[in-house]
DNA sequence: GAACTATAGTATAATAAAAATAATAATTTA
DNA sequence: TAAATTATTATTTTTATTATACTATAGTTC
């Protein structure tokens, strides 16, 4: 490929939609209709208009596909290799962003729906490093706050939100110390409401005050058993 | 400002070079010498080639400055407000860096030299922004493994390093407990050598095995003292 | 050369946090 | 009503953090 240096950049945003749907975590996946990589699967992106920064872009991309706005996004990383896309030279600034299952109302057609994080189909450009680093931010993420939150509905049991962080953090943990610390973060409230429809004993339930997330007390999960790159 | 939305996007890089100087943390910055923002100071920055991908525009810009690389250079975030120019749509994607005091042999001149990061002049662009967050970034890698070796020299003492965390860290360590926790980092090596001009007691210098610094055990900054945004 | 000054270096106890363990309670199903 | 399943609570052990005070080694001063 022959660089001609004077051609402007086009620059785009990506967002990585993870959820979480019969017990795993999920990418919201597009199909490509076009050239290049027709019919591999795509995150959800789009162009950077003049008129919008960064955040915007990605927040309208974020509406388009899965009207949810005023949830968890933030700026990953920008990818700007000069092949990652065949034709042109394209600067994807990626997002990602943590969405309740319940709040989505997508219809999910052959051409748009949730894939299991653990087992991508074949992907576009370099989407599926884009995928891999937005999970490995989560991870950090949650050891810094209860992001997980973002994936539960808005009333959730202590087993449910342990169920997000052991998927996040691709880990077992121990019921009775989780339980002890996640009764110590701040801004979690205990409902006087437990689970029904369960076939055992039923759930306390609990909810998020979202205000306080900054809290020093928030993150519970140890760092020390994971190893971070420099 | 009316927006042309076929306009195309530019694309920079700008890289917060950080050193450790004069017992401070010091920033390089460029005099600007046309509008906009003309006799304002800047990051070193320039426009992303189309051969080239982000880190390799980062290192040009570090090269051209400075003329070190191998160093310590990681993507901090991208910067795209569509005013942030005052003159076109320019998108930037900034880089921080940090170098040896000793490996830098630039000359200073009234358009280029080292600043204080606590007593910034006036600064062009969002770039007072950029350097705020580059310090935040630096302060939370500090917490995941010692990067603060990057500004020492090859040999140093307990002492510079420690001095070099409370500068990044903004707060007074306690030299017992910093002692300890340093001295069991992996991939510190302690030498047979002691510095000499000092009138007071000579200290032992050490060095870095710069290989293992994503080992697990390569942190001791306690993160608990530290609040961290969602 | 004795006393002083400044920085280098060390040992240990108190406190707090994390990890590892077992037992009991509440519900549905067989 | 016994068995199965999930929810919930308490305690101990281990590890990490914090707080504290003293000794060591050089140069400097008198």
């Amino acid at each position: 490929m022959i660089f001609n240096e004077t051609k402007t950049h086009e620059i785009t945003v990506d967002v990585v939609i993870v959820t979480l749907k019969n017990d795993a975590l999920q990418v919201l996946l597009v199909k490509r209709t076009n050239e290049p990589f027709k019919d591999k699967w795509a995150i959800p992106g789009g162009y950077v208009r003049l008129s919008e920064n960064l955040d915007q872009a990605a927040l309208r991309v974020l509406k388009e596909r899965t009207n949810v706005d005023n949830i968890y996004l933030e700026q990953l990383y920008t990818f700007g290799d000069p092949l990652r896309h065949p034709n042109s030279r394209v600067i994807t600034c990626a997002y990602f962003a943590l969405v309740r299952a319940e709040d989505i109302q997508i219809v999910t057609t052959p051409e748009l729906g949730w894939h299991k994080i653990s087992d991508l189909p074949p992907l576009a450009f370099d989407h599926k490093e884009i995928i891999e680093y937005s999970m490995k931010r989560t991870r950090e993420r949650l050891e810094l706050c209860p992001v997980a939150y973002q994936l539960l509905n808005e009333k959730f049991t202590l087993t449910e939100m342990q169920r997000a962080y052991e998927l996040i953090m691709r880990k077992k943990l121990d019921k009775r110390n989780f339980r002890k610390k996640a009764l110590s973060t701040e801004g979690l409230i205990e409902l006087d409401e437990y689970t029904k429809s369960s076939s055992k004993r039923p759930a306390r339930l609990y909810t998020f005050e979202n205000i306080k997330l900054n809290s020093k007390r928030a993150h519970f999960i140890s760092k020390k058993k994971e190893k971070i790159k420099c």
